[in-house]
DNA sequence: GCGACAG
DNA sequence: ATCTTGTCGC
């Protein structure tokens, strides 16, 4: 499938897609291998490079990784970021030799202008469990949550609570967390705390991002 | 009508 | 996303 030609016809892509959104049936034991992904952009070209890392929860060990090359064919539009970057993530997920249980992304799910962010689409189309953990607000309003970490305030928009701004590391900045395909906000957010021991970001998502900027790093090179 | 706007 | 030095603090 080839990306849409313009903005109206992403939309309804998007809307297409969102009625396959499933937001009942969510995991219903810890997930095992949790996968982080990532994209990272070259300033002056269409060159980008994305990455997927997986996680043994079990050990809390790194697994394997999947770094790959690509083009972005479709412009940054505030709501349709997932037609940038779900394609090559799409790609880096399938040259994983296992199968994750779970996918943290690094955008946000729900939490969206028509409720069906970049963790939804690619949950949607990947056919697998995902949660979206952003590092800046977007459409939701929200409280400042307490200054420890774990402590979090609902993210809400037109009278819903759409996900969590959580406090991941006392003292720093939160982060934003809302469901995508087939979890619960109460798993997006004890998951991101648990993948967070130390940092204010998930150790997947840090995990993809250093390795797709490296790998983008090495492609400008050549 | 005018800004704001994940990555 | 990306462009970017020093600097404050543990």
């Amino acid at each position: 499938m080839v990306a849409p030609a313009t903005v109206a016809e992403a939309e309804g892509i998007q809307e297409q897609l969102r009625q396959r959104l499933d937001l009942h049936e969510h995991l219903t034991t810890a997930p095992r291998l949790v996968a982080g992904v990532d994209v990272s952009y070259d300033r002056s070209s269409p060159c980008v490079t994305a990455a997927a890392v997986v996680f043994d929860l079990a050990t809390g060990v790194e697994v394997e990784s999947a770094v790959v090359p690509g083009e972005v064919s479709f412009p940054y539009v505030p709501g349709l970021l997932a037609f940038r970057e779900v394609p090559i993530l799409l790609t880096a997920l399938d040259r994983l030799a296992a199968r994750p249980d779970l996918v943290v992304c690094d955008g946000y799910g729900i939490a969206h202008p028509r409720r069906f962010g970049l963790a939804c689409h690619l949950g949607v189309v990947a056919g697998l469990p995902t949660f979206g953990v952003a590092k800046t607000p977007f459409v939701a309003g929200y409280d400042e949550p307490g200054g420890s970490r774990g402590d979090w305030s609902p993210l809400r928009a037109d009278g819903e609570v759409l996900g969590r701004v959580l406090r991941t590391q006392t003292g720093v900045k939160p982060v934003f967390v809302s469901v995508g395909h087939r979890t619960t906000l109460h798993q997006a957010t004890t998951l991101t705390l648990d993948l967070s021991p130390r940092y204010r970001l998930p150790e997947v998502i840090r995990r993809a991002d250093f390795l797709s900027r490296e790998a983008l790093r090495r492609a400008q090179l050549d």
